[in-house]
DNA sequence: CCCATTTATGTTATGTTATAACATTCTAAA
DNA sequence: TTTAGAATGTTATAACATAACATAAATGGG
């Protein structure tokens, strides 16, 4: 939280309570969480209800900011845990237990960058999401099937 | 539309009327198309109202087959050009004018795959998305800003 | 300090995407 | 030709997201 704050000061922008109490919950939820979820945790915090456009800018805001990210193939969002590092936006999503591991992977950056030149295609961001197992639940995948 | 029937065939799945139908839609749409704006299209070629559920199960269908993929990030569907081959399901996704190549990208593969293994995580499917400016978008931008 | 401008939030309404659940019809094989 | 499975029809609703306009808070110039 306090790396956000400095995220925020360098760029000139506010971490006002709500976007705060936005980020807050989502760093607490290990997983992605969806932005219904968010409004419901929200509230319940408050003791009053709140509506999806106050969640939703709050979200812009720290996306904007590179504070959280979002998981395009589950419409959630998850902390970033290396705010102020550029860095490469690849996700291994498990499918059993909803985890999303940010990895960093020069490898694939690199590639992908080559890929996009080639192709002439100017790239600005990227989604990069691998659906499978992590190592737990696979674990138990192959104890059950013993 | 034979290469798709190729495929049904070995698979011993059936390209019933209306799945042809979704098939043919999304094909002749050369960028990605939503399931409503294909709903909408088919209820002006049959003439009558289609209902999501419709839709979606055609979708599902194709999908499984890899004769369509899905682009996350815009909740929209394009036809897959290599049905049969075993693929990398990397896209250039235009956010000028919507379109999205899909591009074999062996290097992008090959390194997903080892970030995967060395974080123990056993990937099934992925999605890959670059966005940015396609080639042709990238020039007319630099022409009006010249 | 006060006004004006910008930034942020509140509020209402609605748009868009996707699926659950159950009924009916079709198809292919025994 | 029955019958089991697959596919489709139908109703309803869940889940995700934003447009548009009103209000309030913060910030900077005078």
């Amino acid at each position: 939280m306090a790396q956000a704050r400095n995220v925020c000061r360098a760029r000139g922008a506010r971490l006002t309570p709500s976007r705060e109490a936005v980020l807050q919950l989502i760093w607490q939820n290990h997983k992605p969480i969806g932005a219904y979820a968010l409004i419901e945790q929200l509230a319940k915090l408050n003791g009053k209800r709140v509506l999806p456009p106050t969640v939703y800018r709050a979200i812009d805001f720290l996306l904007g900011l590179g504070l959280i990210h979002r998981i395009a193939s589950l419409n959630s969002f998850i902390g970033c845990p290396f705010p102020d590092s550029a860095h490469s936006d690849l996700f291994l999503v498990c499918r059993a237990c909803g985890s999303a591991a940010e990895c960093s992977a020069e490898g694939i950056n690199s590639a992908i960058a080559a890929t996009a030149a080639r192709a002439g295609f100017t790239a600005e961001s990227q989604s990069v999401e691998i659906l499978g197992l992590c190592p737990q639940c696979n674990l138990q995948a192959a104890e059950s099937t013993e």
